[in-house]
DNA sequence: TTATTTGCAAAGCGTTTGCATTGGG
DNA sequence: CCCAATGCAAACGCTTTGCAAATAA
């Protein structure tokens, strides 16, 4: 079921945000980047630079390209790297082209499940409050066995 | 208030941990395992397998024994992965190696400060009894303004 | 003693870089 | 038209691997 509407407006309009957003620091909106997007977009777990490639392997897309286009998209915040299992670094979209969510590693099953329903909201404002940190930010990991495999 | 005592005795405990931690799977608590840890213990912040060997050049320690202790030590849980900058992955101790914290990446100084007063036990524990999932392990990583910045 | 661990050097491979070409605005 | 972006291939450097020597238990 679909947890949308919660931070993402829809796929068009989330295109049309990016290419703001690159043109408004004088960058280009080229069809290799908005591919790219469109990958991570409908990707329902973090993906490392090799598998954004393989998925673009039919659109002639270099790696070399993936690659910058990976790093241009961190800096502009777009998508923010995570570790994956014990070591591969992942990409994916952060808010507002993605709505916020945590990870949740099983160990057993090996799956990254996305918990959505983010319980951490209140904490996080009272450090912004009381401890003098503003956090514009954050992402929680958990490490466990999920549902399923108990 | 000090969640210290929580699982970290002093130095010299921690060591026989872990060397002990080791015998009990048939692996050997060498020397430079030991240094490797120590090296661990003694940063207040992630390290790369460069950083450890290069602060056990004298030691004359070779950075292939570093890569290998590390992943050893991974698998063993008594470190964990975590991305430093925007994509160097260091290694860090884990509780009871080392107390529990959280980290919170400032924008403007690019220092990484750890919060050791956890606000989200609670809401963690919350997830494990109502929804199902056992967490054993997280880490919630905040980016944003430090007090000092602001 | 003996299986584990380490050192060394070579191999492997993911990532970066330079430069000419293409193409977006 | 101009400068950003891409493709290609070479260069780089991090990480892994094989094997012989060293060593913890």
């Amino acid at each position: 079921m679909a947890k949308q509407s919660a931070g993402a407006a829809s796929g068009e309009g989330l295109e049309a945000l990016l290419a703001r957003r690159l043109r408004e620091k004088g960058l280009r909106a080229t069809p290799d980047r908005m591919r790219i997007f469109r990958v991570l977009a409908r990707s329902a777990e973090p993906l490392t630079v090799r598998a954004v490639a393989d998925r673009l392997r039919d659109d002639h897309l270099n790696i070399t390209t993936v690659y910058r286009v990976m790093e241009l998209f961190v800096a502009l915040g777009i998508v923010h790297p995570v570790i994956v299992g014990h070591e591969a670094v992942g990409y994916e979209l952060m808010a507002p082209f993605r709505p916020h969510h945590e990870h949740f590693l099983c160990a057993k099953c090996g799956r990254v499940v996305d918990i959505y329903d983010c319980p951490f909201e209140e904490a996080v404002a009272a450090l912004s409050r009381d401890a003098g940190y503003e956090v514009t930010f954050h992402q929680m990991e958990m490490h466990g066995v999920c549902q399923a495999c108990r």
